[in-house]
RNA sequence: GCGACCGUAGCUCAGCUGGUUAGAGCGCCGGUUUGUGGUACCGGAGGUCGUGGGUUCGAACCCCAUCGGUCGCCCCA
């Protein structure tokens, strides 16, 4: 064991329940995503490191010291993504994909990030996402919005979760907005926790959602976003809020809300729990009318969302369970049955039956063996009237059972363990021996 | 990058103020029992006590370092 390589620190290996709501999550994305005729895009996990520390902004952490870079054999700096937005917009720009604006898309799949791993944060993480590339309209933020809502909705998790919402307003108004708040917070610049001292210089917009209580002595009485938007900022989140409205979907308004990375505009927005503990957000996004600039391309208005899937997964406690399928366990306690429990099981499976066999160990405790395994039922073989027959006999852990031969598997299926077995067309063919 | 707590069998854990061959349950393998049954009993395999150093007559237990895990800070999904 000593000399067995280790995971790597913050990778995780995802198996059983967590597996199950995992795919859960992935499978209902899907579902709604198709919905909201949202189209399915692949992008490289890895990029020129550029395309990261342009769009991002050099001086957010996660540029700054959560990338995995490295350096390829020519020499090329490389990172591993460490979200969608910006790999998706330099795909939009290199393919020409323009020519489907206002494109819908959405993605899901691995991420990564250089950080402490801890509850719902991960090395290796893994996001479902949605955007909308080339639609300046607030409607395009609703129906994402609503998408979302309905996501969670579907994914039975909505109850303990807000939508909390803001605008930054437009690149004039963002400007003065920060500009007003670095002044405010510089007056109280001693008083200030050591964090958001730093977070004046970096990121001043962040000291807004401190948790430090010498902080928040200030932020109740700092400049509001509101005092500073442009009458068309206003009127663009005027007509977010009254979409939502329309469309049903509950919002709080959440003026110390920012998002981490420069490039948002407009609607910020995150779905928040308190069942997660230090980490609330599950689902997160805004309008970045500025990306596809700062990568190059013509000005394009975009909007979208991520929403981490382990996140989403631990607050999934209904996710179906792969035990929850009935299933048939076939078996024999008669030694040289155990071909005709590979014949039939197969031919079960086949038809659509979910099913496992035992046929190894003592043949006297396979029967128990299997009623561990069996949710729907054990199905034992036993020998036929000659060497090349053999029956079957269903047996439930209710009243149901019934003994038929081989040929009748079908209906032993269907009316003792009350699974659809309507494919099975399958007749176990008597074999020359 | 910072802080707190935690590493004993495949899993969940017990192991007293340091004391002799480190235990239990579950799981796994085998035997017996039962024979419309989600049983009971017996036996077996499986552990460099995360790793390395130190203190001590003696360390799973105390000290240091290191690796890993968990949770929190920063930041973020």
């Amino acid at each position: 064991m000593s000399n067995t390589p280790q995971a790597i620190r913050g990778t995780q290996d995802i198996f059983g329940p967590d597996a199950e709501a995992f795919a859960h999550v992935v499978e209902t994305f899907e579902r709604v995503r198709k919905l909201y005729r949202f189209r399915r895009a692949e992008m490289p996990v890895f990029e020129k490191t550029e395309v990261f520390s342009r769009s991002i902004g050099e001086t957010t952490d996660v540029v700054s010291k959560e990338m995995y870079s490295f350096r390829d054999r020519g020499d090329e700096s490389l990172t591993l993504r460490p979200e969608f937005t910006a790999g998706i917009a330099r795909a939009y720009l290199t393919n020409g994909w323009q020519q489907f604006a206002p494109l819908k898309v959405a993605t899901h799949g691995p991420l990564f990030r250089y950080e402490r791993p801890q509850k719902g944060r991960y090395r290796q993480f893994h996001q479902i996402d949605a955007e909308v590339i080339g639609a300046g309209e607030p409607q395009a933020d609703v129906e994402l919005l609503v998408m979302a809502d309905q996501l969670l909705h579907e994914l039975g998790i909505a109850d303990g979760v807000t939508l909390q919402l803001n605008t930054l307003g437009d690149g004039a108004s963002r400007e003065a907005w920060r500009a007003a708040l670095v002044e405010y917070f510089r007056a109280h610049r001693a008083d200030l926790s050591e964090d958001s001292q730093d977070r004046l210089e970096r990121n001043p917009l962040r000291i807004l959602d401190s948790k430090d209580p010498r902080d928040k002595v200030f932020t109740a009485a700092a400049p509001r976003i509101d005092d500073f938007l442009s009458a068309e900022a206003q009127d663009f989140f005027g007509q977010v809020t009254a979409g939502l409205d329309a469309a049903g979907v509950e919002w709080t308004r959440a003026p110390a809300l920012v998002r981490g990375l420069d490039y948002y505009r407009h609607t910020a927005f995150e779905f928040v729990t308190d069942r997660l503990g230090a980490q609330g957000t599950v689902l997160g996004g805004g309008r970045y009318d500025g990306l596809i600039e700062s990568l190059g391309g013509a000005p394009t208005p975009a909007v979208g969302w991520a929403a981490g899937i382990e996140r989403l997964a631990m607050l999934v406690s209904q996710a179906p369970k792969l035990d929850a399928a009935k299933v048939a366990v076939f078996t024999t306690e008669e030694p040289g049955q155990e071909d005709n429990v590979i014949a039939a099981t197969y031919a079960a499976r086949r038809g659509g039956v979910a099913a496992e066999m035992v046929i190894t160990g003592s043949p006297r405790k396979r029967f128990d063996k299997a009623k561990k395994a069996a949710t729907g039922g054990v199905v034992l073989v036993l020998p036929g009237d000659d060497d090349s027959s053999f029956s079957l006999s269903f047996r439930t852990s209710g009243d149901g059972s019934a003994e038929v031969p081989a040929a009748q598997m079908k209906r032993g299926l269907e009316s003792v363990f009350d699974v659809d077995a309507s494919q099975t067309r399958w007749i176990v063919r008597k074999r020359d021996r």
